[in-house]
RNA sequence: UCCUCCUUAGCUCAGUUGGUUAGAGCACCUGACUGUUAAUCAGGGGGUCCUUGGUUCAAGUCCAAGAGGGGGAGCCA
């Protein structure tokens, strides 16, 4: 007989069906005549309640059965004489697939803290919580896809063993098979890299945006949609040493094309998960509740994770440039009374996270599209401005999180784009291959990168991103 | 990397001005109970007080160093 799984056991109102489950039990109680237990198998955040009558047959597999246990049920489905369930399945065969010992299962049902689960990151996967967490982490992986592909958009492998160190992204890893201990050396000591597996040195990509743009400029409309590394000593409860990135790049889009995208995808994703993860949102919705309730009540949300989405699908993102930004803060009473820890007082400032949120979650109180910052604090590769100061870059800012996205309107002029390689002193040789596309049929061009986890953040309502990625990859931890 | 807080039972946490045998809830084990929803009730077992060194008649408690973790900042996605 075929396993069913409990999220369609659970749909059905066809009772009386002998049907087979199988799944990990989340509780089992037990009284003299009748024994409950709860079996989840991941397919749903719903467990699905098996009822055993207690007697002599059963009496010793159900000694066997402690919370963490893997079992298989045959039985009918009946409507559950209980409240809090609709079906339930009246158990006629059990049998136990794998015990759990329960003075070393670590899981109780009870609440555990989150930074206790990151502990037991194997096992963390079973609990509500991650299995939510998992199955909308799926859903938007298969929604980023979706919206791409329906748009007539071209997924691109880029290399995640990248052989340039001029993204000027961040800290590289290296790759190499060479002995760390014994290295062969030049004859002025260095370390001799021709020796190395690629002849040359290299390491683990950071973005796949350049290769991307190369990409753009064949098949229009790509997008890429793979691990980023970034090493990095960054310790926040927003960075990860290796996370995923969606980079989209357009051929014949300018900085509004490139917006209007963002803002599209953003939007759509948001309702993607509201339209096929209602039940593990709620569930999540809850959590966040249950945990907002520990706090000062003017350190809570002002909307619930539920209602923040919606809030985002429904709403237009506000749009300005760097130094409308920069004329808001610098005016503002919160400035004029010192309360930033950085004041606002000089054009040509980076923003600090504390600007960013006064903007969006004071001023605006939705999510803000800044553009044309000063080309000092961006990347080389950005289009310059016509007054020789700015570049059309985007960054798009959430509340919770901050920048969710940075993308920009890409330099096709050779000319402007070589001058700007050399002020910033990259190394020229390395990006013949880039600056070629500027050569050979330039485009105007765009694109931006969205990191994945951040998203996960926002959808999730989940405030630590070691929590939305099975296994976290930080400074000093690499386990599992 | 910087600032700051934390580390006591399997988990979440109390532990007073340093003072006898370190506590609670949950979990676990035993028993009771005809339908429970993190069931309930009664009883029981369970401790390297993060590590090392120091102060003291006496350290879970005070001091120093180290390790691990949380929150904030920087860098960014």
């Amino acid at each position: 007989m075929r396993r069913v799984k409990i999220v369609d056991a659970l749909k059905s109102e066809d009772y009386g069906k002998e049907i087979l489950v199988m799944g990990w039990v989340r509780t089992k109680r037990i009284s003299k005549n009748v024994c409950f237990i709860a079996l989840n198998d991941g397919s749903t955040i719903n467990n699905l309640q098996i009822v055993v009558d207690v007697n002599p047959e059963f009496e010793n597999i159900l000694g066997k059965i402690n919370t963490g246990a893997s079992i298989s049920a045959l039985g009918n489905t009946v409507e559950s004489m209980g409240s809090g369930q609709n079906a339930e399945l009246h158990c006629l065969k059990l049998e136990v697939l794998g015990q759990a010992n329960p003075d070393e299962y670590p899981l109780q049902p009870k609440r555990h803290s989150l930074e206790f689960l990151r502990e037991i990151a194997h096992l963390r996967i079973r609990t509500n919580t991650f299995s939510a967490i998992f199955r909308i982490r799926h859903a938007m992986t298969f929604a980023i896809h979706k919206f791409f592909n329906d748009k007539g958009f071209c997924n691109v492998h880029s290399p995640i063993i990248t052989g340039s160190d001029a993204e000027g992204a961040g800290e590289m890893f290296q790759v190499t098979t060479l002995d760390i201990n014994n290295p062969p050396r030049t004859k002025d000591m260095k370390v001799d890299y021709s020796q190395d597996f690629f002849g040359k040195q290299t390491h683990l990509t950071v973005s796949g945006q350049l290769e991307g743009e190369l990409a753009a400029l064949a098949l229009s409309e790509v997008y890429t949609f793979g691990p980023t590394f970034r090493a990095e000593n960054s310790n926040t409860a927003r960075h990860l040493a290796e996370f995923w990135m969606i980079e989209p790049e357009m051929a014949f889009y300018d900085i509004n094309d490139n917006m209007d995208l963002a803002e599209e995808m953003l939007q759509y994703l948001v309702k993607y998960a509201l339209d096929n993860c209602r039940e593990d949102l709620d569930f999540l919705t809850k959590r966040r509740l249950d945990e907002q309730s520990q706090k000062p009540q003017n350190e809570r949300d002002a909307m619930s994770l539920i209602e923040r989405l919606e809030f985002i699908m429904n709403n237009k993102f506000e749009r300005l440039t760097y130094t409308q930004a920069y004329e808001i803060l610098k005016d503002s009473k919160h400035n004029q009374k010192g309360k930033f820890s950085y004041p606002v007082e000089k054009w040509g400032i980076d923003f600090q996270s504390e600007h960013e949120r006064y903007l969006v979650e004071k001023h605006f109180q939705k999510p803000v599209i800044l553009t044309d910052y000063p080309k000092e604090i961006k990347a080389f590769y950005m289009k310059q401005n016509d007054d020789g100061t700015t570049v059309r870059a985007m960054d798009v800012l959430f509340p919770q999180i901050g920048e969710i996205i940075g993308g920009s309107q890409r330099e096709e002029n050779y000319d402007k784009l070589l001058l700007r390689i050399k002020e910033m002193n990259i190394p020229e040789e390395e990006m013949w291959w880039f600056l070629e596309t500027r050569k050979f049929g330039t485009v105007p061009h765009s694109g931006y990168g969205l990191g994945f986890e951040r998203l996960m953040l926002f959808v999730t309502g989940m405030s630590n991103i070691r929590d939305v990625i099975p296994f976290p990859r930080t400074p000093k931890n690499a386990e599992f």
